[in-house]
DNA sequence: CGACTTATTGATGCACTTCAAGCGACGTGG
DNA sequence: CCACGTCGCTTGAAGTGCATCAATAAGTCG
């Protein structure tokens, strides 16, 4: 079960043999429980493993020299926290977890390992990161070219999707144990503003908060208001993708 | 000497067997130019090949529906331009040259038939996605944590250590044929506010710009100022990256 | 040379910040 | 059980960094 939360994440990337998924049953040591507010892992550290959220909210962020912390992703569960272990020496950012959380720690030796031997598994990690890029992409759009309220709703959007993807989201609503602060350190933005904003967003009839669960009260017009284009986040690309790439593979294999 | 440039970006990475490098020779087709302000690929576009940038600069880009457009990655020569061509069945950005440019098209079939049986050949091209997806980290931190003037300070910091890593800085120079739209659109602010920037870090006698060389005058004044940490690079790890790697992989097959 | 893009500077306006203060929820110790 | 401190949320008032508008100068290219 733990290692269908892995295997399952790949798949959706990348058609694995048998092989390859009883390779992949030996990478999961075993679940750990970590609290709210804890780092997993910080800055400067020797990454020694790569970390699988399997629940619970997590985020990376970097601290500048001031004290100003930017937070660049969000990971909810069955999101990979780190993947990009492989070239950093020491962490160039920290990992921290927003809620409580269950996480799987996969040694480097052993990614190491299986991804010399087993080009599919290979390839799976690489997609995985690549969406995260594309992710990455989009924020550095939203942050740099478009305004507070419209900014925000997009987050909002995003992490509706995200959730809906992994069936953590009901009647347009999902888990947002984020503080106002969380979303202002994501947002360039001050605590001040961010509350204003969400004041905007609630008066406009598109969202409601209570007791840290949000929900969208009008999708339709939450979407149109910050012009949201889901395409970036490459969720139902996936499968298809995957048949895709097998018969190119094929072609390929066959050329 | 064209696959040179791509066997010696992927060695800065990973290690590969003579076997990897013949199959990379294959990979290239021929080298085309391409003008200045030309579109390498339009969002929307079904992605065909990656571009490999031998000599000249282009960016990364996406246009908002308002017009708003927001450059997340400029290439410099030897970068690769959209490995994430895989999970795109179509293109969620669109990539333009900046001046010039002498590109190698790589069809993606190619790539998809070498990584299938090539395991240090996919963990390389991984790695150079890795290396991007750090930068567009800190992009996200430039924009969304700093003021404009550290911001743009940055940048130009950003763009020596590049330069100077391909070997195309001399005495702290290097080409900028960016025009200040670019940079403002690069930066989330406006041409306007650049323009004030810029005149005041010559001011400061931090650089200077002419004829489309970019002078650091000052480099610690410049480091120092926008506390510029360039570990995000991953410039230096790479060479001793590799060993490592190899290390931990000998003693992963080992065990 | 003339047309067009890019750089530069001034004046004005607004989006967002900072400062400040009150409020409710929660946990902890007496 | 209540007193009290802490933390997150909320709102008002004042300040500022950057945008927008506008106009001129300086490249740049056919």
């Amino acid at each position: 079960m733990i290692q269908n939360a892995l295997t399952r994440k790949l798949e959706s990337f990348e058609t694995l043999s048998d092989l390859d998924r009883s390779a992949l049953d030996t990478l999961v040591d075993k679940v750990r429980k970590v609290g709210p507010r804890v780092d997993l892992i910080r800055e400067g550290d020797e990454p020694e493993s790569v970390h699988l959220i399997l629940d619970g909210y997590a985020c990376r962020y970097k601290v500048l020299p001031d004290g100003q912390r930017e937070i660049v992703a969000y990971f909810v569960p069955g999101d990979f926290c780190d993947l990009n272990v492989f070239i950093l020496d020491r962490m160039d950012h920290s990992i921290g977890t927003i809620t409580k959380c269950q996480v799987v720690d996969i040694p480097r030796t052993s990614i190491d390992k299986i991804t010399a031997s087993h080009p599919r598994i290979t390839r799976a990690f690489w997609w995985c990161g690549l969406v995260d890029e594309a992710v990455l992409r989009e924020w550095l759009v939203n942050i740099g070219a478009r305004e507070s309220t419209e900014r925000i709703a997009h987050l909002i959007c995003e992490l509706l999707m995200r959730h809906d993807a992994v069936g953590l989201a009901s009647d347009n609503s999902y888990a947002f144990p984020f503080t106002q602060g969380d979303i202002a350190d994501t947002m360039g933005l001050s605590v001040v503003h961010v509350n204003r904003v969400l004041r905007e967003l609630r008066r406009m009839e598109l969202i409601t908060i209570r007791r840290r669960v949000l929900t969208v009260l009008d999708i339709d017009g939450l979407k149109a208001f910050c012009r949201f284009n889901p395409s970036y986040l490459h969720l139902e690309n996936r499968r298809w993708a995957d048949l895709r790439c097998a018969a190119r593979h094929d072609r390929a294999m066959q050329g």
